[in-house]
RNA sequence: GCACCCGUGGCUCAGCUGGAUAGAGCAUCUGAUUGCGGUUCAGAAGGUCAUAGGUUCGAAUCCUAUCGGGUGUACCA
């Protein structure tokens, strides 16, 4: 989906409530002479304590020596004159309740109906945000511990993609190590015709395995090529490329189910950074950070008990070497100012230590963001690591076909679908379940996964938001006429849900700034049960309900209906017409 | 041993960086509805926010200790 924008730029009403309500406190705050170093407006709590409100009143009592009450009643007579706030009021010890009004969010509302950006700007100032995710290893075929890397990432970088941002996705896959030298070593061995054997990679990987235990001529073979490979003797690197390529393919596989927009262009491989690690290792010597210990040469870090390891005592190089290479690659060549890499939180300390080297020898200047994204584990419903039945990894691909089928079983029974269309809606039901299940919980805990749970109806589900979009989506194939007028809130349930929909900007851009994608399926899920109740109580086709309260409730399931979609096409999770 | 993360109703999770009576969804119970797609909607019940102190006008949120769970702890990635 191209989100350009219709509207001309004067028409907007600069939306982003928060940051206006912000602004606009903050200003009262300095025109009552009051000092505080930032505003920070929240949405209310209640229904009953208005739409936003600012709680810094009571805090400044102390240092001010005034009653809370009177501090907050000077910051009200303070605000100017806006067209944002309907009234404000003072309640229990110094509670600034902010009501929006509906005049204001009735206009904002009507402005964005045509809008396929849904009247949200992009960034004045876009940052260039490296995004480093999925990186799976080529040796062997992408299993369960990919999954979340993989959706997380992507769905952010669709984020700051949206907001404006410049983004480089960055799969930095593992090809390099002396394992390729048994693999290719075994290619070679089943020859031209043994390629069809890489179809099943984990299985291939086991024989080599085995071939490597068992023949000691084998082992030698394998250990001489990867030798080679490093020397880069030609007839060995055509191997390892072929191996690559074909490995690469497979995870072009899983991409493409799973609709992540990875692409060649993005894999920046470990051994692109063979060359550069020497280099690396010169530049800390010279900075006069490496030192001896224990026959390696590590950095210390201060007020960390282990150093990080830059060379191995025998001369070999770590993924530490090979992180610092890449950190400093994106930081000069690419010119990033935010690096987030989207890994697993048992490296944390890992990130750290990079992050920090990263900065001693200056690979990234001061204002450069860099971001661990972490998340935690993926657990089975028990509660136990994710593994197959007789423990072994669940290969990413299986278990995407497992969701297209459960899918399949879960709304077969709904209705009668021909045969194609049953694929194709079972596809997106499936994946986007998956998805949605990962994106929708904090990543930083772990994560139950539990088919019946992600394909259920009811719910904080995709298939629940699939489903208010296929309704609405419904209500438009029944009516094709015009949609004009003014947007009308008289009935709270419309009232609440305009107001949830001009909140998609702000739930954005704090998703963006703290990666946290779940802000948006909450956000998503609070708008679909407003737009289920206002659907309930708001009839629109019905004969008995005037035009123009009808054209103004189209409207609002309209705009309703492309923030559903944006907002799940920003995670990366697709839309149906019916369902 | 040390470091980091996590303990919120039976279960799965929110809680916007200290605010008002801690919110949802499953599951349980009750009700609406011949419906613009009821796979919906309304309501009830269910919590000493692991425990004990402390800071504060105010704590699930910050500090300390204890208990319980997880992860990581120099030449794998």
């Amino acid at each position: 989906m191209k989100y350009s924008s219709h509207i001309f730029q004067k028409w907007i009403l600069k939306m982003q409530i928060r940051s206006q309500l912000n602004r606009l406190i903050q200003r009262a705050c300095e025109r009552a002479n009051i000092l505080v170093d930032r505003v920070q407006v929240n949405e209310a709590s209640k229904v009953a304590f208005g739409d936003y409100q600012f709680n810094g009143a009571m805090a400044l009592a102390k240092s001010l020596k005034k009653k809370p009450r009177d501090i907050a009643q000077s910051i009200v007579d303070a605000i100017e004159d806006n067209d944002i706030l309907e009234y404000v009021e003072i309640a229990g010890p110094g509670f600034i309740n902010l009501h929006l009004s509906n005049n204001w969010l009735s206009t904002n509302i009507k402005n964005i109906v045509q809008d396929r950006r849904l009247g949200i700007v992009a960034k004045e100032n876009p940052s260039k945000v490296v995004v480093d995710y999925s990186g799976p290893n080529m040796a062997k075929q992408m299993h369960v511990g990919h999954l979340r890397s993989t959706i997380i990432g992507d769905s952010l970088a669709n984020l700051f993609t949206f907001l404006g941002d410049d983004v480089i996705r960055q799969n930095h896959i593992g090809d390099w190590g002396t394992q390729f030298g048994m693999l290719i070593a075994y290619l070679e061995e089943l020859g031209e015709g043994g390629e069809g054997s890489l179809k099943d990679l984990e299985e291939f990987y086991k024989r080599a395995k085995q071939r490597f235990d068992e023949d000691e001529n084998f082992a030698n073979k394998s250990r001489e090529y990867v030798v080679k490979l490093q020397g880069g003797d030609v007839r060995c690197l055509h191997l390892w490329e072929n191996f690559i390529d074909k490995s690469l393919s497979h995870c072009e596989d899983v991409y493409s189910k799973l609709n992540i927009k990875l692409s060649r262009e993005d894999v920046k491989a470990e051994s692109s950074y063979n060359d550069d690690l020497a280099n690396i290792v010169n530049d800390l010597e010279a900075k006069g950070l490496l030192k001896e210990s224990q026959g390696a040469k590590v950095v210390f870090i201060e007020a960390e008990e282990n150093p990080l390891i830059i060379q191995k005592s025998d001369g070999g190089f770590l993924y530490a070497t090979t992180d610092l290479a890449a950190i400093r690659f994106r930081a000069s060549k690419l010119g990033a100012n935010r690096i987030s890499y989207v890994v697993d939180a048992r490296q944390a300390e890992h990130f750290k230590q990079i992050f920090s080297v990263a900065k001693m020898a200056g690979y990234v200047s001061e204002d450069v963001k860099l971001e661990h994204v972490s998340f935690g584990m993926m657990l089975d419903k028990s509660g136990r690591p994710f593994k197959t039945r007789d423990g072994g990894t669940v290969k990413l691909i299986d278990l995407l076909e497992e969701a297209v089928e459960r899918a399949k079983g879960a709304i077969s029974k709904r209705d009668s679908y021909e045969q194609e269309e049953l694929e194709k809606v079972a596809e997106i039901i499936g994946i986007g379940a998956v998805k949605y299940s990962d994106l929708s919980i904090n990543r930083e805990s772990n994560y139950i996964f539990d088919w019946d749970k992600m394909l259920s109806l009811e719910g904080n589900t995709s298939l629940y938001q699939q489903y208010a979009y296929a309704r609405i989506r419904s209500i438009f194939r029944k009516y094709n006429g015009k949609l004009e007028g003014d947007v009308i809130l008289e009935e709270p349930q419309e009232r609440l849900l305009a107001l949830k929909l001009l909140q998609l900007e702000d739930t954005l851009y704090s998703s963006a700034k703290e990666a946290m994608p779940h802000y948006i399926t909450s956000y998503l899920y609070e708008l679909s049960t407003l737009f289920m109740k206002f659907y309930e109580t708001c009839p629109i086709l019905r004969e008995d309900t005037p035009e123009n309260i009808r054209q103004s409730r189209l409207i609002l399931a309209q705009i309703t209906a492309n923030t559903l979609r944006l907002a799940l096409d920003i995670l990366g999770i697709k839309v149906l017409e019916r369902i």
